[in-house]
DNA sequence: TCCTGATCTGACACATGAGTAAGTTACGTA
DNA sequence: TACGTAACTTACTCATGTGTCAGATCAGGA
């Protein structure tokens, strides 16, 4: 029957930084999570346990937050699959390149879908920042399925692409609903799922 | 400088079985389009040209709509894939299924997503149901992957499986970028290139 | 002609969520 | 110890969206 502390009106001394962080962080499940549209700055708020007008005094506004969050995940992300891009052979691109990708979410599974999130308006400041990640990304995709598909259609070769970050989305779905597998067991399995065939 | 006729109050002459099956078909879209979180039956009634309130007449609730919608959209293609079930062969098998897949929603390319949408809530109407219509063409893809591949894990198969459905899901996305391309020549082109391999 | 039921609407009440303004508390420093 | 500033909250305004209600209009039958 304990009541709750009263919320103090006060500093709680926590530095600018570090509580930005923390925003950012609660920010970026939550935009993973609901998607840009149903995301709810009073969530993320209670999620750091302060108030949303705090938040709104660190970002500006919801759509700040969101490109906040879209930089956040998407820089290191693409730098990271870039590096991954060093053997000329093709299944061994394709290989580090997954495992790159599965590496740098297993902590934080739900940031895929920030990136890929499909509720963006097009008005939105992090919509022009989320299509170019994108595009790169699709860029390394769209050459490693150039590398192993004989097509030289432009048609073909779209929809191989799309069929690729397809297979990505899915695999990081099933992850999420599959917590014990670690990123070094799944792209293992990944990998010989795939031989398989 | 036209302005528009003044709405008039009384009836239109519109039967209620006409009525609801043209608010189902805008209904369907709404809920393709935007997901069950965003989907407006403000849209919807505008779409249609009359107001909220005679969906809520005909359809109770918004939660009730989309339980319609469900029902409207899963019924006729769980139907139409476990149709496609009759060869034998494996990969004549998939080449049935997929082909009936795209020509249910050749011209309703947005039902897909009423089924596969990700935000409705465990407490909708429709929720059960969906899951339901999930399930069904999930056994019938799980039956066709376990026939192709040759692991008995059950990691595996559930992996193999959300990738079936992750590379149709793609294919459905793509093909709505893409409206020049028919039901016909898009299962001719995914034979081709998943035979390529 | 009058009445009954089906179709349909405008105007509400109410909840949720974005964004703002004004003020409170505590910390560091001179 | 006094003061400036960083950290933080409450209490609003405003917009959007759901759901309800009383009543308007029309078609068809007694």
């Amino acid at each position: 029957m304990r009541k709750p502390p009263p919320p103090r009106v006060g500093t709680k001394g926590v530095p600018r930084a570090d509580r930005e962080a923390e925003i950012l962080d609660a920010a970026c499940r939550e935009f993973g999570e609901q998607g840009y549209r149903h995301a709810s700055v009073a969530r993320i708020a209670a999620a750091c346990e302060i108030s949303r007008a705090l938040v709104y005094e660190y970002f500006g506004s919801r759509d700040g937050l969101h490109a906040a969050c879209a930089r956040f995940i998407g820089d290191p992300l693409v730098a990271a699959v870039t590096a991954a891009q060093t053997s000329a052979d093709p299944d061994e691109r394709a290989r580090a390149t997954i495992t790159a990708i599965l590496t740098r979410l297993e902590e934080r599974r739900f940031d895929w879908q920030v990136i890929y999130d499909p509720t963006v308006p097009p008005d939105a400041a992090g919509h022009d920042l989320l299509q170019d990640y994108r595009a790169a990304l699709n860029r390394l995709g769209a050459e490693g399925v150039r590398a192993v598909s004989d097509t030289t259609d432009d048609l073909d070769l779209s929809l191989l692409t799309q069929l690729w970050y397809g297979t990505v989305t899915s695999t990081i779905a099933w992850w999420q609903r599959h917590p014990e597998e670690t990123a070094a067991s799944l792209a293992e399995r990944w990998q010989r799922l795939l031989a398989m065939r």
